[in-house]
RNA sequence: CGGGGCGUGGCGCAGCCUGGUAGCGCACCUGUUUUGGGAGCAGGUGGUCGUGCGUUCAAAUCGCACCGCCCCGACCA
């Protein structure tokens, strides 16, 4: 493609409202351009990324044994409601309604949809298993885009959705989708680890996210520093080894409450009363469907609202609201305990072996000192509620965990029979009895995969693609269009690139030099050939990588050769065979 | 939804406090000289100052309301 003739606007400055480098090199790079909150047109350069990166995506599922479909955008309320997450789903879920006043949503994810497609269609166990995918455009109506395409409203997915038999017959499946998917975002140019995960409200028993690592990623991550483990999970479903073995044994002190005037914080206790923070049991008031539950972590720790609610098995978790502190405490916030709470209590492991330790009072402006379990309260129950912390240690090995930052392109779900039972999707076993479909369910957000590439491969110029999702190969840089020798140069260069069957660039736009260097700096095509006067009167070129910086002056045949070989040697994918 | 910030040519901003002429850099157009890392000179196009109401002789500027966007928290590919 010549420059001249393409849509690729660049921009020279940092847009003010861009906050993350992919979101503005996206943007400066011409490949994106915002409609509105969170919903985004890609421009050329950036829909050739997206459509490698499907690319790729598709060739690695069909060869898992994948098949694709393409389902509707637009669904029914009455299927969500059959499965239940009409009423689940939250405000995530873009509802409207037809001219016949029928409920409809703009799909966020296709579990419903499929199974119904598969519950009618498959009868016996001799059609199992099957998987389908599709690349489609999802809307979540999220409560906060941001980072431009990474966490958008309206994006791009590839949604898979395996049925199977039986339990270890899913498992199969799910193992194929963790090797496609490995081998996806290698092919895509990226380091990344797969770690365990929270189901969130699609549901089911287990899975895996697979983390692009980067240091603006939005999710903590944990690693075992033993390699021999391999422990790693999101921060929210990190297990932490249970509890620890009961100390020596201290002597229960008295019960003694103390005037606390306006002393709510940790911080603030730790102050006034002169302990330390793991000294202190920290007791917050849930909400749980409905149900006040207080829950007890120790003054160093956070409370994972992700555990905790999988512990509860509930479906709606909330901290509960100033009025409901006040009935269950009997005070206001600050100052919430365990002593005749009226609520369940649930403790994490760590509190376990604590003694005469320091909590609310349930009484304005009071704490208590030496509080003591089963002497002064009770628990109904001892879990793992709590965030890891780098003192932790790994629940599988005892070793020590490493900590990162990552950002989340796709997420492998054993759904179980979740939605099959839900909707009734079964076949017929070779005795001739109904069972249930096995499920998993497999996504990869597209968009974010092209950011998540830019966050890990760029540098102060601008973006820097690996060859395999790069939207063109090879631009070649005459250095000057009104020399009618350079731009012959330029154009038998460009005729022999395409013809090898490479994607390349001629920029033959009438700017200086440093304009179109700046440019394909910019845009992060892999090769750049710079045609200039010195070299071509030796029948030379330049060739440059971007990512090394690396210049080879080569006449111009073993330049067509160098281009050629660079390209193959990056795409071919040794890491597999 | 709660907390913070911002809306002024396409982009980045100043002006607002202390009301009275809309201004700067980049981009864009014309001419000219230039041509290997974002050129120089000369001339030029383009703005309902987010929207509405109010205060005032007079509002980008003061007040109120609304809308939009960005950042921090609960969601997720």
């Amino acid at each position: 493609m010549r420059y001249s003739e393409m849509f690729l606007p660049t921009i020279r400055e940092v847009p003010s409202d861009a906050e993350s480098v992919s979101h503005q090199l996206m943007i400066r790079a011409g490949m994106i351009r915002k409609l509105t909150g969170g919903i985004y047109s890609y421009l050329p350069l950036g829909y050739r990324v997206i459509r490698k990166v499907e690319q790729i995506i598709r060739e690695e599922m069909n060869r898992a044994g994948a098949q694709e479909v393409f389902m509707p955008a637009v669904q029914p309320a009455e299927l969500w409601q059959e499965s239940g997450r009409w009423d689940m789903y939250g405000k995530e879920l873009l509802r409207f309604k037809d001219r016949h006043m029928r409920e409809f949503c703009i799909g966020p994810t296709h579990e419903e949809v499929v199974t119904d497609l598969v519950r009618n269609e498959i009868k016996t166990y001799r059609q199992l298993p099957r998987n389908l995918y599709q690349i489609q455009t999802k809307f979540r109506d999220e409560i906060r885009p941001r980072f431009g395409v990474m966490r958008c409203r309206e994006f791009g997915m590839k949604d898979a959705y395996s049925f199977d038999a039986d339990w270890p017959g899913a498992d199969k499946s799910y193992d194929k989708m963790f090797e496609a998917y490995s081998r996806i975002f290698t092919r895509c140019g990226m380091k990344f680890r797969a770690v365990e995960a929270d189901t969130g409200n699609i549901g089911g028993s287990f899975s895996h996210e697979f983390m692009v690592m980067a240091e603006t990623g939005e999710d903590a991550v944990i690693f075992c520093s033993n390699p021999g483990c391999g422990y790693a999970a999101n921060l929210e479903k990190a297990e932490i080894a249970g509890p620890e073995s009961p100390g020596a044994a201290e002597a229960m002190k008295p019960l003694e409450e103390v005037h606390t005037p306006d002393v709510r914080t940790i911080e603030e206790v730790c102050a006034f009363l002169g302990v330390k923070a793991e000294d202190i049991v920290k007791t917050l008031i849930f909400v749980c469907d409905g149900k006040p539950a207080a829950v007890l972590v120790r003054g160093d720790h956070e409370i994972n609202e992700a555990k905790l609610r999988s512990y509860l098995k509930c479906d709606s978790l909330e901290l509960a609201a100033d009025d409901v502190v006040l009935n269950v405490t009997g005070s206001p916030k600050g100052f919430a305990g365990a002593i005749g709470v009226k609520a369940d209590v649930v403790a994490d492991y760590s509190l376990m072996h604590m003694k005469n330790f320091v909590m609310g009072g349930n009484r304005e402006d009071y704490h208590v000192r030496n509080a003591n379990l089963e002497r002064d309260f009770r628990v109904k129950a001892f879990a793992d509620l709590r965030f890891a912390t780098p003192l932790d240690r790994c629940a599988r090995c005892g070793s020590p965990f490493e900590f990162a930052r990552g950002i989340e392109v796709g997420h492998i779900f054993k759904l179980g029979t979740k939605y099959s039972k839900a909707m009734k999707a079964v076949y017929l076993d070779s005795d001739g009895h109904e069972q249930y479909m096995v499920m998993g369910c497999y996504g990869i957000g597209i968009g974010r995969t092209a950011a998540a590439c830019i966050e890990q491969n760029h540098d102060d110029k601008g973006i820097i693609w690996p060859m395999s999702v790069a939207p063109y190969h090879v631009i070649i840089t005459p250095v000057n269009v009104n020399d009618s020798g350079l731009a012959k140069a330029s154009e038998e260069v460009y005729g022999a690139l395409l013809a090898r069957g490479l994607e390349v660039i001629l920029d033959d736009r009438d700017e200086r030099a440093g304009v179109k260097f700046n440019d394909a700096d910019l845009i992060g095509i892999p090769l750049r050939v710079t045609i200039g006067p010195k070299r071509l009167a030796e029948g030379k070129v330049e060739v440059r990588e971007r990512k090394s910086g690396e210049t080879k002056v080569l006449a111009v045949p073993a330049a067509l050769d160098y281009i050629t070989d660079a390209f193959r040697r990056e795409v071919d994918i040794k890491c597999f065979e």
